[in-house]
Order: structure tokens, then sequence, then C-alpha cells
DNA sequence: GGATAGCGTTCAGTTGACTGAACGGTGCTG
DNA sequence: CAGCACCGTTCAGTCAACTGAACGCTATCC
């Protein structure tokens, strides 16, 4: 799991118009960023950074609400977030779409291939299309992954304008590492952006598991306010030639501007 | 409850500890419930039956916590509920097991698998191994089932006592029905529980899907507050033998056996 | 075009939620 | 066995969050 820090922690300032809402999504993000998940209500007080005697009403309140799950003295997570979170995505027409392409193309049904979202400096996976059981990923939807370390990440970020790019990651800016072949700073990233721009689709090579390629694209907004949406194939680079590559970039785009454009 | 001059430390209510999150967890489930997912603010006030000033503030600090996303004048439940959702399943080591399993399986291994919880009368769908490639399921992680619909609810119903079966289906209980196969009362459902009581596995015949059959069994509780766990099989019906039937029972009631006792 | 109905926002008063210290219980430690 | 440290719970006082009516605004209707 990569580690998130907080990215715009509110200064103290600024009182939130609800606090108690505030408060139980902290504990909430305390719960998911632990390593093991279980946390006791003073584990959490301490975590969190408010006083035993509020912790335990917040805690009280999230259970009975089922978002989270009381086990003997320690809390976890609770199965509503399952629901919830299947409820954003099944509302996600490009998520049902995005499976349907990928069954009947002609290469990518014989593929790994994923849809991702922009967040922050990170991509979540939010569906997963296995056409190849050779190549069988251990992500998960809904896992986060730095966007220097993929190629969807680098492809959705490309997007952006550069006044943005260069905010997230100034030249210096020492990024996360995975492999040797990782990118390390904000200037080797904003290098290989360019190139994106120019050619169109991302590229992986080792940068987050040694002996593994990727190739993505970004979908176009569709309508005014939806997510960044991104899409990326996984194969073995042992096996990998650049034919094939140009193919699975092909149907990419493809799938890319219907997902972008609905109608067509 | 008959000394009316105490000063009533419970109203029938039982006031929650904590409103505000109670009522921002309403406002996730009304959401969730909703048919398009997107509501206004006056649609929530309504629909939770808070003030209108109260939900505005409420959803105010949701958003901020990116529990939910602001589209214009409309609001949708938010990315980090994905995150969420998946710090939930990937803290389950049932999960990673079921995946590990799959894999080396002999039959399993070629078959479309699926673990999934009990969630009132529904079934939740927590994850699926796609080892058949001709059997697509169209039902995603996250998504919900009612129990008398597919076998793996059977199964999971069949486990609780039989109180609280009665209260759950009472005989003239009128189900959802999704084909001409589906069961249609409780008494129907509750003989079919007896049966799956006395062989150990459940069995679905097209009552959710014309042409598709199912087998599921229940997990043994692991520790003593873990959720209800099932697993299922996939098959159609056209290819479907008894022998391959009774074999594919097997693996599942091993893995299932595995998963309720984490050391063997 | 004027009127209406509905939307989201604002604001001051009052109720009820949050605090913090003290309490009883439990599992280590010396 | 006594001592300690930590846990989760309780309670009364205080402060701030919630209410509800009034506001400005935009679409809709006659």
């Amino acid at each position: 799991m990569a580690d998130s820090r907080t990215p715009a922690p509110d200064k103290s300032g600024a009182a939130s118009p609800a606090p108690a809402v505030t408060r139980a999504a902290a504990v909430l993000d305390a719960l998911a960023a632990s390593a093991t998940g279980r946390l006791t209500l003073s584990d959490l007080s301490r975590e969190v950074g408010i006083p035993k005697s509020s912790t335990s009403n917040l805690l009280l309140a999230l259970e009975e609400a089922r978002l989270i799950t009381r086990h003997g003295s320690e809390f976890t997570l609770g199965r509503k977030l399952v629901e919830l979170g299947a409820a954003y995505l099944g509302r996600m027409d490009e998520v049902q779409e995005f499976y349907r392409y990928c069954e009947q193309a002609s290469v990518l049904s014989r593929e790994t291939v994923r849809i991702a979202m922009l967040d922050g400096t990170n991509v979540i996976y939010l569906a997963r299309y296995e056409g190849h059981p050779a190549v069988r990923l251990t992500s998960n939807i809904g896992d986060k992954m730095p966007v220097s370390l993929c190629a969807v990440g680098k492809a959705l970020i490309a997007r952006l304008n550069w006044h943005d790019i260069d905010e997230m990651f100034p030249d210096t800016a020492e990024l996360p590492v995975m492999t040797p072949k990782s990118l390390r700073t904000g200037a080797e990233l904003k290098a290989q952006l360019k190139e994106i721009r120019e050619q169109g689709f991302a590229f992986e090579d080792e940068e987050s598991t040694t002996g593994v390629v990727c190739l993505a694209v970004s979908v176009p907004t569709r309508g005014a306010h939806g997510p960044s949406l991104g899409l990326s194939v996984t194969a073995l680079k042992a096996t990998y030639t650049q034919e094939q590559g140009s193919q699975m970039v092909k149907e990419l785009k493809e799938l890319a501007h219907s997902l972008g454009n609905p109608m067509g």
C-alpha cells in the first residue's frame, strides 16, 4: 500500500460546517490507513486527535450505521462501505461499457485490461477485465497506485494543464520507487509527459513490477463534471511485441473514444 | 417503563449519540438507493427528513471528506467510498485466500467462482474468480442480490436458526421474481432450506438467469464476530453434468473449510 | 411579462452535543 | 500480591451546532 499524506489539511482557522461528520470521516480514514485495520477506541482517539469520550460517541453512531463494525474492543471498517462503493461504481455507465467492449474486441479480449480514475496524485482501479489467464494482477478493484508508477497514471496526468502539473510535481520532487526502473524525480516524469502528449498514449516499462509492461490512454471527460478516466493493458515483457502493442493502443483509443462519447 | 416521572433516560426512538453522523449516513444511503444516484439538496432534505439548512451543512462536510461529489446543484456518491470499500475487502484474508485456492484447484480453477456475504435478506458479492471465459457474469463486486434468488443466498440463510428464518420469511411472504423458475413464497423457500441443510449445499436451477445453474456452500464463521460468508460456482445448464457438480461441491466444501479454519 | 413555485443560502436564538476529569475494571510488572 | 498502566465509560457544565423563517435567485407557467 502506498503512503498518502493528507493533501490539504485544512488549518484550524476554517471550521467544518458539521464537525462530527468530518471527524467521522477521519476515523474511517484512520481505519483504512492502519496496518491491520483493527483499532481500539484509544488508538483512534490518539490517531485522529479527539478526546476519547467524543470518539466513543462517534464510534457508536458509526457502528449503528454499519459503517464500522465492533469486534470486542476493536473496530474495523463496516460492510456498508462495500455496498456504497459498489453503488458508486454501479452508477458509472463507463464500467459496464468497458466490460462489454473488452469482451468483443479482437486483441483486448485476450489481454488484462483495467479502467482507472485519477484521485490526486494516485490512480484508483475501478474495474478489471481478465482475458489473459497467464497474467493475474495482485492489485484489486479500489486499490491505489501513485501516478508516476503506472502507464495509466501518466496518461491521466498528461491531460492536465501544465501549470497544475508543475505544482503537483516540482522538478526536484522525489517520487515513490518500486523497481530500479521507477522514475525518480518530477523532472523525469515531466519529460515523459511531453512524449506522452505527442504520441497520444502512455507506456510503462517495468517501473512498478519487473517483467511487466503497460500501455495506457486517457478517456476524454464525458459531460462537464465526470472524473478523469484512463484505460490500461498489462502484458508480460517477455512476450510483448511492438506490433501487438500498436494494435492494443488502437483498440484502447477506440474504447476511450466510445466511453467519452456515449452515443457513438 | 412504568414510571413516567423518571427523567426519561431513553426516549422511544433511542437518540443517536452523534446525530450528525447518523444523518450523514442516511444521506449516503439515500443517494445509494435513488434511481439515478443524483439528488439535489432539496431532494435529500425531503428524502431523509431533515431541514434544508441542516442538510446543506451536512453536504458541505461530506463533500469536504470526498464521501460525496457535487455536480452543479446535484450530489452523487464520492470516490472515497470506493477506496474505503476496497480497504474493507483488502483486509479480509478470506478474499486473498479465495483467489489463491481457486487458481490451484483442479476443477474450480476452470469455473466461475464467487465469494459473497450475507447482509439482511440480500447477499453482497465480494470477489469473483473467472476461470471460465465462456461464462461472464453481469453482476459486479459489491452488487446485491435477494437471497431467495441465488444458491449462495440460500446456503447462507440455511445456517440461521429456524426462528429467525420464520421471521424473515413468513409462509405467505412474496419473494422477488426474476425468471419463471424463481421461488415465489416464503413457504417454498423454507422447503428448500430443509433440503439444503440435509445435503450440505445449495442449488439454483435457472431461478435468477435462464440457462444458468449455481452450486453454493456456506463458510463456517471464522472467529466469533465475522460476517457470514458463502461460496458459489456458476455454470451453463447446457453443459452441466451431475458428476461435474459433485466434484465442484467437494472443492467448494474444501475451500469453505479452509476459510473457516485459518491454520488448517 | 408578471406571477408563481422551487431552489440554495443566510442569520440569530436556543437547544443539545462535546469536553475533560474522575471512575471502575482489567492485564501486565515488579 | 500490590502496584501500575491502560482501557472504556460516566457525568455535569459550557459552548457551538442545529433550527426555521426570511432572503435572493432562476426556471416555469398562464
